[in-house]
DNA sequence: ATAGGGTTAG
């Protein structure tokens, strides 16, 4: 299928009126706390006399300490003779939630048993929360445990409380003896119960639980609720059960702002980025009450970076700058992801630069973006000041920058990070992190290391894992290794279609005809497709995308022209098709003729032809980019003097004067 | 009696 034309550019929804100045709300605040506080003095005065006066004026004195944040002096007095009341404690219980402080917050729990307040279920769900807030769920638990009048707001606690630990089968199970009890379901029942199912904490798929649930909840007359139907879409796009998530989000009888968000971040996480754009294009057109947030913003950026749709994200960038979203962290965040991976690094910098106030997530941004762009000692250095300017750094920062030394081949700084992660910084590599080590040592024809490092983890090494040591076998036509690889990954996802095509082709660039046929059956047998080819190019706004070998594009002849012409060119300086890569069952010719074919060679043509002279010419691909269009790329640099930036899979290619920054390292 | 919920960055 040819070029399919992108849907139209995704049409901009006038300007907000401009957003009021960030400064007001502070404002606002700080004239609250100092007007409507009387002074402190008057309170704490009192003597202790033990009257019922004097006991409300102590419940009164804690409850203000509580509310002004002041837990320390409130502790104090409750440890004087008091005669807490439930409000009291109520505070208390909030206040060490938000001081983080578990000891303090075991303390007024021992305090309220000792009062006589171990069986008030209303303060049972206040525990729960506050537990679930300091990371103490075993506490949230035994309070659970210990309740004999489970209202539903105790369940509910504790429901929201496990699948905010991850502990999504545990939910599950409790939902079961509730119903079982006989306690119905509330609408906030559904929407913990909905979000536990895609946290199961021992890899389980809780998808089918899900399903069940959905029904439960249009048997209960659920099924025009907002926020529930927004939660049961939120549900099927994390299983990437994308069509029940449209089924859901198109029978919904009322759709919010979120609802909407909800869908287009299912689709721009799911891999269906054109998708994303146009639901936001039409959430755009259909409803003039309802303005898309920074949340639905950071969604369509996110499409826009996987499109590489340069000018469709300045676009969106610009409607950011007019809505005053462009002060909200997670929205920068993602402006930086989206130049990065658009090609222009030097923008990602300019948006991170101009940011006053920087966490975690956008020094990842950074860092990854120079690393998918081959710059390994930029990255690394982008790491470090995130330290020095003592940002600590998360798991994702390791994933980034050990990705980055993986794209740049460096291999001792790439070691010595993972050294460094437990050892400085308390960060227990994951299945993530260990995938990045055995391509880190993988590419760099370390095999051997590679395979040890996979024998000595100390988790279950993932598809992830065992991923990284097959695509580094391919680079390295290990035949051996491969096998082993490849055994695991069939067991592990036999409906991948990916690593069979591996398999295959390693065995026939070893000549093993047999063995190719083998797996090719194989995946025949299990009814799977290897995934085409594409190429995305971006051309006036308009993305038009190529498969191999399309007869039906309009310009095919002059593509392949121009193409032909190119290909005789560079025999004489040298080119030699590498028709090896093909299997099928071709004369030479023929072969060469499949390679030129190839969906990036005929986007790069397309750029050529279609667009202006000295530009740059940008092009997206779905897989990882094969020899022979890298050689043929960096040939045409050269020819035609143009810069040609090409973003495979896993990292970019910036040809240029016949050279391409991965410097012949993929 | 009171109370609590959905979408977001790498």
């Amino acid at each position: 299928m040819f070029a399919f034309q992108s849907p139209q550019p995704v049409q901009l929804p006038s300007p907000a009126p401009p957003p009021p100045p960030p400064f007001r709300k502070h404002l606002k605040c700080t004239a609250a706390r100092g007007s409507c506080r009387p002074p402190l003095c008057s309170l704490t005065s009192n003597p202790t006399i033990s009257t019922s006066a004097a006991a409300d004026d102590k419940n009164r004195v804690i409850q203000r300490l509580c509310e002004r944040g002041e837990l320390k002096r409130a502790l104090r007095v409750l440890s004087q003779e008091t005669d807490p009341n439930q409000r009291t404690y109520e505070l208390l219980i909030l206040s060490c939630a938000r001081q983080n402080s578990l000891s303090d917050g075991l303390s007024v729990h021992r305090h309220l048993l000792e009062n006589g307040f171990d069986q008030d279920p209303f303060l049972a769900t206040k525990l729960i929360n506050m537990y679930s807030e300091l990371d103490a769920i075993e506490n949230a638990r035994e309070v659970f445990d210990k309740t004999r009048q489970r209202t539903i707001y105790v369940w509910n606690a504790l429901f929201r409380a496990l699948a905010l630990a991850g502990h999504g089968h545990e939910v599950i199970d409790l939902y079961r003896r509730m119903n079982w009890v006989g306690i119905p379901s509330d609408r906030f029942t559904y929407n913990y119960v909905l979000k536990a199912c895609v946290v199961s904490e021992c890899g389980l798929s809780l998808l089918k639980k899900g399903r069940e649930i959905h029904a439960h909840i249009l048997r209960h007359g659920y099924g025009g609720h907002v926020h529930i139907m927004t939660t049961l879409v939120d549900m099927y796009a994390r299983f990437g059960c994308v069509k029940w998530a449209g089924i859901v989000f198109d029978e919904m009888p009322e759709k919010n702002v979120v609802s909407w968000s909800a869908m287009i971040a299912c689709y721009a996480k799911n891999g269906m980025p054109f998708e994303a754009l146009e639901l936001f294009r039409e959430m755009n057109l259909e409803t003039n009450d309802l303005l898309p947030n920074s949340v639905t913003m950071v969604s369509v950026l996110q499409a826009c970076a996987a499109l590489a749709a340069l000018e469709q994200g300045r676009l969106i960038h610009g409607y950011v700058l007019r809505r005053g979203l462009d002060s909200i962290l997670p929205v920068i965040s993602a402006l930086v992801t989206m130049y990065a991976r658009c090609g222009k690094l030097d923008r990602a910098q300019q948006v991170f630069d101009k940011m006053d106030e920087r966490d975690v997530v956008s020094w990842n941004s950074l860092i990854s973006g120079y690393g998918v762009h081959g710059f390994g000692e930029k990255a690394i250095q982008v790491f470090n000041e995130m330290i020095i300017s003592g940002i600590p750094p998360s798991p994702i920062s390791f994933v980034s920058v050990l990705g980055a030394c993986s794209h740049a081949g460096l291999v001792e700084e790439g070691k010595m990070l993972f050294d460094s992660m437990v050892r400085e910084h308390r960060i227990f590599p994951s299945v993530e992190h260990y995938a990045c080590m055995v391509d880190l040592l993988g590419r760099a024809n370390r095999l051997d290391e590679a395979a040890k490092i996979i024998e000595e983890m100390r988790i279950e090494p993932g598809p992830k894992v065992w991923g990284s040591l097959l695509g580094s076998c391919r680079i390295h036509r290990n035949v051996e290794l491969a096998e082993r690889a490849s055994a695991r990954l069939f067991e592990l996802e036999p409906m991948n279609a990916g690593n069979y095509v591996l398999l295959a082709d390693i065995y026939a660039e070893a000549q093993m005809w047999d063995e190719v046929r083998k797996v090719k059956k194989l995946l025949e047998a299990r009814r799977l497709q290897k995934v085409p080819g594409r190429c995305w190019i971006e051309v006036k706004r308009k993305i038009y995308s190529f498969a191999s070998v399309d007869e039906l594009n309009p310009q095919i002849e002059q593509l392949h022209a121009l193409l032909l012409n190119l290909s005789m060119e560079m025999k004489e300086d040298g080119y030699v098709p590498q028709t090896k890569i093909v299997h099928y069952d071709l004369d030479l010719e023929g072969k060469e003729r499949i390679l030129l074919g190839h969906s990036e060679k005929l986007a790069v043509a397309f750029g050529l032809i279609n667009s202006a002279k000295g530009e740059t010419i940008r092009i997206t691909k779905n897989l990882r980019l094969c020899e022979d269009c890298h050689s043929v790329t960096k040939f045409i640099s050269k020819y035609t003097k143009r810069e040609i930036l090409v973003r495979d899979v896993n990292r970019f290619h910036h040809f240029k004067d016949g050279v391409c920054s991965c410097r012949d390292y993929w």
